[in-house]
RNA sequence: GGGCCGUUAGCUCAGCUGGUAGAGCAGGGGACUCUUAAUCCCAAGGUCGCAGGUUCGAUCCCUGCACGGCCCA
């Protein structure tokens, strides 16, 4: 039986500095141990050398008893530090131990495997066959990390809210549905954690947020995942003027961590430096000559500037429609579009000096909306009324309007301070900090159609 | 939902005007005591995505389907 452990392991990359001090041809006195996947041999009369890879690096072993070994087994290696004649950081071995064995053949170890359908859905082999890949993932998590640490730092409660809700809210967008036998009711998986985190707030906990996945059941596309993580915060007695500034300094901390304040995303030159630019939402539409608060007027502009108008069953959606469609894929450097129309916004307050425009932001990047944030709405009835208007959306054909949600008016209806919140994708945040062009590349196992079985697959 | 492209050995890819499939790597056997995409020799490896159609004959042409990619809605 192989072995169930392999203690007193040093890292690769350690161990290869240890090796770097030597002369070439020679080897070091102390011993160090290492494992890993070898994912190269050269085999040269009774010399084998042999690339061992682990998470840190890779470093080169030099044995001089036959090993038995395929490309991809998993091996312990005990030696002496040192490098090869012609220089190579090496590790000449005194002992090699098989701790796992690799029952099927590596892919091509120079082309690895670029299918991106076997990447995705075999993502181990990817990850396995490329460094790249492991950075990827490995970014990820240090931009998660530096989200939560930035939030915890700043007096926020990472809080867990149900992801299983009987109502569904906080945005637009279909959900999943499932069911609870034991309750004997259907449930939604959540589409966003803005209500429970809200009557959080209401309950006094201030400063509150959830990293974590939401679900929409719609489309897939190169910026849009069934299942995605969000981070949502909400600040008692902030606003979303405070919140835009909170919501740059996090994602330029998480980018400084990452090294990526200027990146290349989906060919663009992006610098991330704060302030980002802002502009009104009215404006960005005016300025494209498509603005208009009367629906038929707006719907001619649009339908005179080319777009299929047919589907938009409201001057809401006319206006979303517009947005999406002239202003956000135009929007390259990092952007604050702030005071959205009402009818777009039912969670935000509305501006002191227009009751028809909200204070409410989103952020865009590379033609991507990334952040979205308001001053919440913290009357009661004025959200009823809210939710009202968002049902006579939906009656007029907008199936993804808010659905309304009575218990969260109850909760707002014993005082929520004022509070700024905000949401922003973590996926499409990672898309950009790493320069990669689809969100599945961000996700270590995206959502694609199940395959049926082939002949060869595993069983 | 629509358009275009792709699917050939475990992996990466060739495959001419339609004549019955090839290489490199990996895996098997052998040579080689400083290689690093090591090299060299030998043998083996195929549901050409699936199902129909046209044809004497289809990886190739046609139709449908599946999965993936890109673009559009």
């Amino acid at each position: 039986m192989l072995p169930k452990r392999f203690p007193e392991r040093e890292e690769i990359a350690a161990v290869r500095a240890e090796a770097e001090k030597a002369e070439p041809g020679e080897s070091l006195d102390d011993e160090h141990r290492v494992a890993g996947r070898v994912m190269a041999r050269r085999e040269m009369g009774k010399l084998t050398f042999l690339d061992l890879v682990d998470r840190s690096g890779r470093i080169q072993l030099i044995a001089r008893d036959k090993v038995d070994l395929d490309l991809g087994d998993i091996v312990g290696v005990t030696g002496q530090p040192g490098r090869s004649k012609r220089g190579e950081p090496s590790l000449e071995v005194t002992e090699l131990e098989l701790l796992a064995k690799i029952r099927r053949p590596l892919p091509d170890t120079f082309h690895g495997v670029t299918d991106l359908e076997t990447r995705y859905r075999q993502r181990y082999l990817d990850l396995l066959m490329s460094e790249e890949s492991r950075a990827l993932a490995a970014t990820r998590t240090r931009i998660v990390q530096e989200t939560r640490a930035y939030l915890d730092g700043e007096g926020f409660l990472e809080v867990e809210t149900p992801i299983l809700q009987p109502r569904y809210g906080g945005g637009f967008a279909e959900p999943f549905v499932t069911h609870s036998n034991e309750l004997d009711a259907d449930l939604y998986l959540r589409i966003a954690d803005e209500l429970y985190l809200k009557r959080l707030i209401v309950g006094g906990l201030e400063k509150v947020y959830e990293l974590a996945k939401d679900f929409r059941n719609e489309s897939i596309s190169y910026k849009h995942s069934p299942e995605f993580t969000q981070v949502e915060w909400y600040e008692a007695y902030a606003d979303y003027r405070d919140t835009m500034e909170r919501t740059e300094a996090l994602v330029f901390r998480a980018a400084e961590v990452v090294g990526a304040t200027k990146v290349t995303f989906r060919g663009l030159d992006i610098d991330l430096s704060p302030p980002w630019q802002r502009v009104k939402f009215i404006e960005a539409l005016e300025s494209k000559g498509i603005w208009s608060r009367d629906e038929a007027e707006l719907r001619s502009k649009l339908q005179r500037a080319g777009v299929d108008t047919d589907r938009d069953r409201s001057w809401a959606q006319l206006a979303d429609h517009a947005y999406s469609h002239f202003v956000e894929p135009e929007l390259i450097q990092p952007t604050i579009v702030h005071d959205w129309p009402i009818e777009l916004s039912p969670f935000a307050r509305t501006t002191d000096d227009d009751e028809t425009i909200v204070e409410r932001f989103e952020c865009v990047v590379g033609g991507m909306e990334f952040a979205n944030a308001f001053s919440e709405l913290n009357d009661a009835e004025e959200q009823a009324q809210r939710f009202a208007m968002q049902e006579a959306e939906r009656e007029a054909g907008a199936e993804e309007s808010e659905p309304g949600d009575p218990d969260f008016v109850e909760a707002l209806s014993y005082g929520m301070p004022p509070t700024g919140g905000c949401g922003i994708g973590i996926d499409r945040l990672a898309m950009v900090l790493t320069g990669s062009d689809a969100i599945r590349d961000v996700i270590l196992f995206p959502a694609l159609r199940p395959r049926s079985a082939r002949p060869g697959d595993a069983v």
